[in-house]
DNA sequence: TAGCCTCTAGACAACGTTGTCAAACGAGGG
DNA sequence: CCCTCGTTTGACAACGTTGTCTAGAGGCTA
């Protein structure tokens, strides 16, 4: 019967409970609670005991009782379109930040922009309990979330609204960011400008096509169909939409492209153009200075949009019970070269 | 006395448990249980009134109370340095994808490249009892690991090295990588060439000046104290340590530049001098072929890395006992440039 | 009809922790 | 010396689920 952190015939497997270390240490399993947990009332040396059983056993807590006792999780769930994408980086993290500074870890997943997928990270968030959820979007009816969150489930939506529920949102300014971005192009002296987004169904590229169309209409332009163009942002899908409007009998002399991922496509086919076109891209990428021409965007700040939402959500978790609302970021136009080249008239 | 979802008398907050379903359906709590897992031994009409109450009070499986059961948690821990590095974005997501085919969902933490907080994450994944780690470390001691791996804890590291434990490691081909990138600027003329890395304390900084000496020696190149930089990788220490280089009497006439941050910072100094400057980077990165001139990297491949790594931890879960091992992902130069400019003798 | 077998269903304990409560103990005051 | 009070300590139930085991209903065969 040998008495080492190895021994007690333990499986291999098997983790000690508290149990255990009550019966090493020859005391209640309260006191080992207590001891854990640092509670008052309890003799140093009656703790110097426990301790000793803790090291020699290699005790940790197991956090699901614990959960499963107490109730809240001290974890938060945040769903996005994709961890690669470097427009969710910076905004996880500021996620994660915020959660650290309230004692809480975050799970995450991808929903590689697929609603059904969504629903089904987000449920598998639910029933582990989460104290909260962050929320970017991918699918447009979000009424299987009522349920949980009249469970107390705390939900923040970033980037994209909710769809057919009320819930809190941080959002930028799309449709302002868009005008701008279009309106500096005019404001060079375009007529003819392009506009590549992502797919119709998803929110921002909705609401900065509406920029788009607002900034043109401002300035008594028309829009041509063939200028338009939502869908994917696989870079071939991309490519062939840009060389479409590049290579039209009336060509367009400037382009607008609707998010990061179009954007560092058009930059690759503009290199490749013949003739100088202008480009605003929406979102910021680093780098974008160093390209020639640097990149004019309009910047919005992911890891604000996060740490925002992060913010929000922690405050309803501490019983804010104002309704939901929804919070606008402003966007920022930086102008860096491309989006100052004049109409290239052919 | 209502008898609508909302009804019940319950309080805002509370979930109904397998308790309620059954009082509600007038069945049996292991009969909710078979249904909600679609166990067999349910006769379909029961089945029925055991699905309506499921809906009609919203109930949801908390898989905390399963967990705590069951033992598995079905879910892995992923502790990386920084989500916002590009480099770890493609890395998580494949860490993901990999859980997700088994059923598994990803709880993932920064470290911020500090030892401390790395040991705090890694033991509160822990004590919420994931069934795996992935761990890309910041310390150089695991020791604090052992009765974790113990207690059945599947490990794998990842980029560095377990510090003094035995344990699985997927690993780039580091030195070897940094030695094709020097013998690659020798080979088109440099003789004086500087190293600036990240801080030594960190496996692949060593590594990589390794691979970096070991060129030099090879072509009997002698090495200056002056060429070789390691410390911090923000933007201004690198700025610095580049900067000194170039201004030397004799200047290094090629940069090798230790990871993505370190190249990015090398790029914008490197833009601003005056007389043509050589460099390679380690990592490759977005734009890298936009910038011009074009930037010749060693690529390594975090997805695979992320894959790689998480397969093994999978087949280490699935109860496979061989020894723990590291594997090494090979890296491939790729001229785009940058590397190829002759040495500019002043 | 007795005997056996299959199938559905529920009672109960257990997972490892924490909250509640009461017991035991020693010290201090009258 | 008794009583009270405060402190330390442990017994016990509870959190919501799943595994085990047994009861009961019903069908089939002899």
């Amino acid at each position: 019967m040998t008495d080492t952190a190895r021994g007690t015939s333990r499986r291999y497997g098997t983790r000690p409970t508290m149990k255990d270390v009550a019966a090493r240490a020859g005391v209640g399993l309260k006191t080992v609670s207590r001891v854990v947990n640092g509670e008052a009332g309890v003799t140093p040396d009656t703790e110097r005991r426990v301790q000793e059983a803790i090291t020699a056993l290699g005790f940790r807590r197991n956090d699901s009782a614990r959960i499963l006792r107490k109730g809240r999780t001290a974890s938060i769930g945040l769903v996005l379109e994709d961890l690669a994408d470097p427009f969710y980086g910076p905004l996880s993290r500021a996620v994660e930040e915020v959660a650290r500074s309230h004692g809480a870890l975050l799970i995450n997943g991808s929903s590689a922009e697929d609603p059904a997928r969504e629903q089904e990270l987000v449920l598998a968030l639910c029933a582990r309990r989460v104290d909260g959820l962050v929320i970017i979007p991918a699918g447009d009816d979000h009424r299987y979330l009522e349920p949980e969150i009249t469970a107390g489930i705390a939900t923040v939506f970033v980037d994209r609204p909710a769809g057919r529920i009320d819930a809190d949102a941080v959002l930028c300014d799309n449709f302002g960011g868009a005008r701008d971005a279009v309106a500096h192009l005019i404001a060079h002296g375009h007529r003819r400008i392009g506009f590549i987004g992502d797919q119709p169904r998803i929110h921002t590229a909705r609401e900065r096509l509406r920029g788009y169309r607002s900034a043109m209409a401002a300035a008594g332009l028309p829009v041509d169909d063939s200028w338009v163009s939502l869908g994917s942002t696989a870079p071939e899908r991309v490519r062939s939409a840009a060389t479409a409007m590049l290579d039209a009998p009336e060509p367009v002399t400037a382009l607008f492209a609707g998010n990061n991922r179009v954007t560092v496509t058009a930059v690759r086919v503009l290199g490749a153009s013949p003739r100088p076109v202008a480009l605003v891209g929406f979102d910021d990428f680093e780098l974008a200075d160093l390209v020639r021409p640097a990149v004019t965007v309009v910047a919005q700040d992911p890891a604000l949009m996060g740490r925002t939402a992060a913010t929000l959500l922690f405050r309803r978790l501490d019983g804010i019970t104002e309704p939901p609302h929804h919070t606008e970021i402003p966007t920022r136009l930086i102008p860096r070269g491309s989006g100052e080249i004049p109409p290239a008239e052919g």
